[in-house]
DNA sequence: CAACGTCTGTCGTGCACACGACAAAACACC
DNA sequence: GGTGTTTTGTCGTGTGCACGACAGACGTTG
């Protein structure tokens, strides 16, 4: 088993645990063990005892509802984690269920911090509590933009939004201004994180792609401009 | 200028505050100031810096989001905030600037909690930053929740789970299984938390009405049969 | 009481977008 | 190279809901 240290420049890329005092970083990383996920591998359900803290190193993760009930048919996408992102921390609070469904979407690799493992060591080191809880103010304040634009927006702006977004890192990254010029996603998993129908989306897609602002590929987006397509938004 | 321990009744009827260990409890109340504030009154908006953290105990908070620019005319409203809901702790976590405009839709009575002076005792007590940040996994796991509702839901099932909500204070009372019957608010406002306009909400109001399943009068939804109105949503 | 503002009820019309259907392409596996 | 699977592209048709308009009900102020 490789050990967790051996990801610490992935980490580093990422704002939250760049940002964090050595006394919590360190420990988090000799906590953490190295997991390894395959395509369409979960992680955890809905419903799940917690069980701990993740960081995407390589791959990506996404997270879904489930639609409710047995019926399930429809899955609302929320995100697709990519590295350095670090999730799971709501359950670390309140020791209550998953909220979502975790599956990873190609060859993963994460870093877990156990539970209870981590649980023993932040009571005895209470005052990190602050730091990680940095993670939940970062998630919720993204919650609240998601559900205002889609209150708001119109699709063809929320998807405009999102792709900026994404290529962006969700903000999330260390380097100021930098951006990612591929996607990876299919149009129907990003249809399924806007609401809004496939082929609406491709249509959308489209339309943007004969303003030279995006390509579209099989699989993937490729972002041309990325200034005019943030200002397509207003 | 009244002690804010007199309000220690209401605040006990929250699930929050009445689970918070005694030694934060207490000096939570020491620290906190009464305001009073009119109908209209704002309370912040978004933008501002960090002025701490806050408990309705009277009267109640509209918690909006301005459109975006200074073309504002369209505002989300987010939640509208009655006794004993507590409120603002994200800038005391990241002291960002607020994310959302507070302000009183009728006569309202307040506890605030400072910045700086809470700051400065966490500090001191480190290990109470696990119980306020209870405040925000709630709020992450709402917002979770009404994103999927928002994304996947009709209108006619979106507008019973938030009377549902509503009348149980969105879960955030200490008593189990009880309920409000009358709920004070506009169809307007109404309206403006669900995103939809202003008619439809009244005629699927009109709808649950001739279903005996509430009863609709100026200014307020009176729940007559709140079960059935939890089936509406399936 | 009269005048006014706010909230409610109820029409149309219109459109953004969902949804089903199906064909073409890209890729994967044998 | 053949066959099955996944993703994409593009039609209709249908509809949920927005939006403007306006009238009546209610509450409020001088």
């Amino acid at each position: 088993m490789t050990d967790a240290s051996a990801y610490l420049p992935v980490l580093q890329s990422g704002r939250w645990f760049a940002h964090l005092p050595p006394d919590f970083a360190q420990p988090l990383l000799v906590m953490a063990q190295v997991r390894h996920l395959q395509t369409g591998e979960v992680l955890f359900l809905r419903g799940d005892a917690p069980c701990g803290l993740y960081a995407v190193v390589r791959g990506a993760v996404s997270i879904s509802g489930t639609g409710g009930r047995a019926d399930e048919a429809r899955a609302a996408l929320l995100i697709r984690l990519e590295p350095p992102h670090w999730f799971g921390e709501i359950s670390v609070f309140d020791n209550s269920a998953r909220t979502h469904d975790a599956h990873a979407t190609e060859p993963t690799t994460l870093l877990q911090v156990p539970h209870e493992r981590l649980q023993a060591w932040l009571q005895a080191h209470p005052e990190h509590w602050h730091a990680l809880a940095l993670l939940l103010t970062d998630k919720l304040r993204s919650a609240f933009v998601a559900m205002e634009e889609l209150a708001l927006l119109p699709a063809p702006q929320r998807l405009a939004r999102r792709l900026v977004m994404m290529a962006e890192g969700y903000g999330q990254w260390t380097a100021e201004g930098q951006s990612r010029r591929v996607l990876s996603i299919s149009q129907e998993q990003l249809s399924l994180m806007l609401a809004i129908s496939r082929q609406t989306t491709n249509q959308i897609l489209k339309d943007l792609e004969s303003r030279h602002l995006v390509r579209v590929q099989r699989g993937e987006v490729e972002i041309l401009d990325l200034a005019a397509l943030r200002a397509t938004c207003h």
